[in-house]
DNA sequence: TCTTATGCATTAAATGGCCTTATGTATGAT
DNA sequence: ATCATACATAAGGCCATTTAATGCATAAGA
């Protein structure tokens, strides 16, 4: 156990410094906010407690006496470290973000553009962490998660980003080389990618299509969207995706998603927080900005 | 109008520094001498200012985050060093102790007897300070006072050292010379040290002794009386004088009272010193000095 | 696997430190 | 002499702080 230092009443300290620095009750009153009366009260408390006056009361000014002048310096010193530390502790905790999510999204979706919020916010460092498991904002030091789920986390905060949605998409060529895709059952003239992804059969049913002989290994498809992307877009084959993963290739043209159909697999992915932290900065800055960044182009 | 710095609030601070240092809430709690809980708000209180956590919690310990880890050590040193001085001032207002007096007590009395506090108090620096009107505590920087007067001082505590009472004194070899002093009426048979000293006048009256040609001039008898004393041990004359001030003249028997009959100036010498300070250890000791040393000879 | 122990979080209720308002006192200025 | 200034004091109220009781999660042990 570790010997308890003694310590002055420090709400009567804080009053002191102020006193010593203007020399005046009054004025280190309306500094302080309160009433003359509580820095009277303050400055007696102190008294008492060191045993000897501070100050003497001379008829329109106080003075320090030696007990105070040798106090006043070391206390007025001691609160600008501490102010200094406790400043730079709440701007420290705001130089830097802390994003966990998981690869899919981070991937797909924001290395892409988060690159804007760093320019929008280039006093603000960001340490992107890839994690498998839903983050636990109390015993791992991270300020916002991205995660996939239902959205009711007790304690948290969560945004929903966007839907897990899914549909067939290919490239403009490939959809020409048979003429272009009229209806569902075209898409099975053309090679599938990733033709075992569990989303295949979900969207056919979906389709009213009977399909056989569709592999049902268990799917990776999570987090590999992205390559099956580069390969539709390349013209490879067909893949189903998520319209919201390649809004950008989709409007471009380079992609085309030739039926509105979309399968849903009740997930969607969330921005999460703590709810005591809302009002943080950072916090509200990355929700403004990841929110607008979905507003204009697929909400 | 100094700006007023930011500064955290100071109860969770201090809570917080505890923690810091043992990393347990629980542990921090006992040390600050109260519960748990109140340990877990005071932290949370702090984080919630500072907008992050400052503590990781994990299941059977804490850590600090970063925000906690920087914060920490600045925390620590600045209590110590608050600690130090509030420590150092609470000593440094023991360390010296102002005595107000006037200057008849502090040299019939006080001189020869203030030797013997320091012996007994080493650590204590005295600083004498003779000064005719009476000590205003609260506006100079004085810790206790010796004065005449009647002892009704409203705020201060006062104890009545010796009563300003006067009778004749002589040295023996100047008695033996008459034969002896066997009434009051011899003393006019001998040289009258200052004769013009009022007490003279008012000390024949009680005695019943019919005296004229006295010179009535203002009489500088305070604060003259050692010097009268000292003509009187020589065998100068008569003096008259207060027993108090030359208890060892009389002890020893370099001086004698030849008649017990004291007049009164309904003056007395007090200690005086501010209620509120009764406790102080400097004046409890000097407090605890004069009066033993007045309880052995005279009383 | 079940039980126990440890440590932090939470809730509601009690406490008292701290502040305010109102007023008093002393002194200097007009 | 009256007014203005600045600190002291008294009474009362409020809210920050604390406590007691309880919950929850996890690690350790049987």
């Amino acid at each position: 156990m570790h010997k308890t230092l003694p310590l002055p009443p420090l709400t009567a300290i804080r009053v002191f410094e102020a006193v010593a620095r203007h020399g005046s009750f009054t004025n280190a009153a309306s500094e302080l906010g309160m009433t003359q009366a509580a820095v009277s009260y303050q400055i007696k408390v102190l008294e008492d407690r060191i045993g000897a006056p501070l100050f003497l009361r001379r008829p329109r000014q106080i003075a320090l006496t030696e007990v105070g002048q040798r106090l006043a310096p070391v206390v007025t010193q001691v609160f600008e470290q501490l102010s200094e530390a406790y400043v730079s502790a709440r701007g420290g905790a705001q130089g830097t973000l802390v994003i966990s999510t998981i690869a899919t999204f981070a991937s797909n979706w924001l290395a892409r553009r988060l690159g804007s919020f760093q320019i929008a916010h280039p006093s603000l460092a960001v340490r992107l962490q890839t994690d498998p498991h839903l983050v636990d904002f109390s015993r791992e030091e991270v300020d916002i998660g991205i995660r996939s789920g239902r959205g009711d986390w007790p304690g948290l905060v969560a945004h929903r980003l966007i839907n897990a949605d899914f549909a067939p998409m290919l490239s403009p060529g490939l959809a020409a080389s048979i003429g272009g895709v009229k209806e569902p059952a075209d898409l099975l003239r053309l090679p599938l990618l990733d033709p075992g992804d569990p989303w295949w059969a979900r969207w056919f049913a979906a389709a009213n299509v009977p399909v056989e002989g569709l592999a049902s290994r268990p799917g990776a498809s999570m987090g590999a969207q992205v390559y099956e992307g580069n390969a539709a877009t390349a013209g490879q084959g067909v893949a189903i995706l998520t319209p919201a993963f390649f809004a950008a290739e989709l409007a471009d043209g380079r992609l085309i998603q030739p039926f509105d159909l979309l399968c849903d697999d009740s997930q969607a992915y969330w921005l999460v927080y703590p709810e005591s932290r809302r009002n943080s900065p950072k916090i509200s800055a990355f929700r403004q900005w990841i929110l607008g960044e979905l507003g204009p182009s697929k909400r």
